[in-house]
DNA sequence: TTTAGCACTCAATGTATTTGAATGCTAAAG
DNA sequence: CTTTAGCATTCAAATACATTGAGTGCTAAA
């Protein structure tokens, strides 16, 4: 019983101080959840709580907040794991249209989850270096320059516009662009750049002026190994209460967002479902939850909630926690029907 | 003499109150300029400006803001139309860089515009509607899906990854494809829709369950028809000092941007140089002032500068003009060279 | 026409004062 | 030994009030 008193104020008090931004005090705490013990028995307790350090004061007689090892306490061990039944109907909705693009699942999925949180969410696709070049397309276009698509295995798509030598002649470009494919289909992302040297031979071979388009690919594959990233539900961000009139820290979190840093921090966590709350010097006041997400073809992402220290945990993880399994389910069950893997073609 | 001072002391008002964005009194006025009048003469004048629309007071006995009207005054006959040298640079580096696409040149024009105007930069690229496709590829991937890859005359791709039938026959899909390419290039993509009709029966013949692929053929043209805009240096805004304690009205600014309004604004200037300034029910405290931009091809686009009411109009409107007339002068020039229009190969 | 002078206005700033939600501690009750 | 009532104490926030100073408009003289 004296454990489950204790435990029973901090979830209170977390819960309450999510949802008011204000410090709780011992008198409000029994008012507003009617609870069986007096002011001076939670003052106690709550002293208790502050000298283990998961709690914290603003001010000598103010009420009491949770420190970041209350809320993860409370990440750990006292949310209530509820998933709101709105975020179940979307996400079946969404998930019952038919031909839909991995990549259309994924971000419609993140898009659901950033306005039931009104979280931030941040999408980290697959590394590109794993991925394996299908096919290089370049087109010519008019006023002398083309346009070259690379397209990898999952489907990502990079383009470079560049311009061509004048002089060039265009049934030798296809040619040549035949045999660089047959060179480079299958290679992975990671390693186009040192394979960049096998190519310019037969470039040399049959353009004369190689530079422009040796350039321009050289340019697409930087492009391929930079971070697939995405970021969903910004907007939802203003909308809460803790930025209404401070610009200067919206800012601040706003360009965090925008920020390799944020980046990194997530890239770090590898396990299944974290919470990182807000106490790297990278992010202060700022929390972000992610979870893993296995998606086809072996590849692996991340999507993860960013917001302030003060967010809904409870909410927000359940949300995440939800989403992503069920995304699991779905694409397990649509790898079943797979008849080619590597065969080719099937006539 | 007159009519010169009246123009002096408007000037420096709105010159003053750009950079300090501090109401603007009599006696400010000449000590800061050093102006030969007394400060009640100051005060006559302003009075008079004042009755005429001109400048505005934030309560009885403030000093002088400028009005919109004011604004609209000091940008068509008072600005000094000075050019910042660093712009200059910046564009002459950039430009002198060789095998860059348009795009990429517009690109990087209008992030030097932002970083140098500390404003936000929007890109109105030109209307896909007149466009001509150029070609599709198909290429299937694993998992039974494929990307569908959509290039235009100008270089711009679209693309869009589907789920493939499991029972397609890889082979009569590439036949199908290359029968449609010839029936859809050079079709401006505003009658693309149209044409889908005359596409079916092409899908029909080949593939049974056709379904899927016109689907996502249909959902790309539709992605074509919207809108080709870019934003850069938002977060050039956040340092603007108005917002500084007012995340209120950063947030309304930022929401703006993203907003389909401000597009519309955009698009309703079809002179070469306009202001905006922020009168329009759309965008209160918001000015826009954007530029014609003659592109390869036929092609016009719009760049277009947008912040705070109070921003520096001088600077935005040299810099922007400056800008384009470099970028039209670049693009012709590089226009002279091409040696085949529309001859095709030339072997 | 310009300017000096003056009474007046009002946002911004500074200074007490009050209020009230909180605390910690002590001592009595369970 | 735990809980609670009671009480002095703390401190941010609210309120009220006075002061300041940059500004104005107006009038009358230069």
């Amino acid at each position: 019983m004296e454990r489950n008193r204790r435990d029973l104020i901090l979830k209170h008090i977390v819960e309450h101080f999510i949802k008011t931004a204000l410090p709780v005090g011992s008198i409000t705490l029994i008012e507003t959840y009617q609870l069986p013990f007096s002011s001076a028995t939670i003052r106690n307790e709550m002293l208790s709580l502050e000298h283990d350090g998961l709690l914290e004061k603003t001010h000598t007689s103010s009420g009491r907040i949770p420190s970041s090892q209350g809320y993860q306490y409370y990440v750990d061990h006292l949310r209530s794991k509820s998933v709101d039944e709105r975020i179940k109907q979307q996400l079946q909705v969404m998930l019952s249209e038919k031909t839909q693009s991995v990549s259309d699942i994924i971000q419609k999925s993140s898009e659901i989850l950033s306005n039931m949180t009104k979280l931030a969410s941040v999408v980290l696709g697959p590394n590109a270096q794993q991925e394996k070049l299908m096919s290089i397309q370049v087109t010519p276009l008019e006023n002398n320059s083309a346009t070259a698509v690379f397209i990898t295995d999952s489907g990502y798509v990079e383009n470079k516009t560049f311009v061509l030598p004048t002089n060039i002649d265009k049934d030798a470009l296809a040619d040549c662009m035949n045999l660089i494919n047959k060179r480079l289909k299958g290679t992975p992302v990671a390693n186009l750049s040192e394979k960049m040297d096998a190519i310019r031979p037969i470039l040399e071979d049959y353009i004369v002026e190689h530079d422009a388009v040796y350039q321009a690919f050289a340019q697409a594959f930087i492009n391929f190994a930079s971070e697939r990233l995405k970021l969903y539900g910004k907007d939802s961000l203003f909308n809460q209460p803790e930025f209404a009139h401070d610009g200067d820290k919206l800012r601040k979190i706003l360009t965090m967002l925008e920020s390799p840093k944020l980046l990194d921090e997530i890239h770090l966590n590898t396990n299944n479902l974290t919470v990182n709350i807000g106490n790297s010097e990278s992010h202060q006041d700022l929390s972000i939850v992610s979870s893993k997400l296995k998606m086809p073809g072996e590849k692996e992402g991340r999507i993860a909630l960013v917001g302030p220290t003060r967010m809904d945990y409870d909410r927000a993880l359940s949300a995440l926690e939800y989403v992503t399994s069920m995304l699991e389910k779905y694409f397990e069950k649509n790898a079943e029907k797979p008849v080619d893997k590597k065969e080719g073609k099937q006539k």
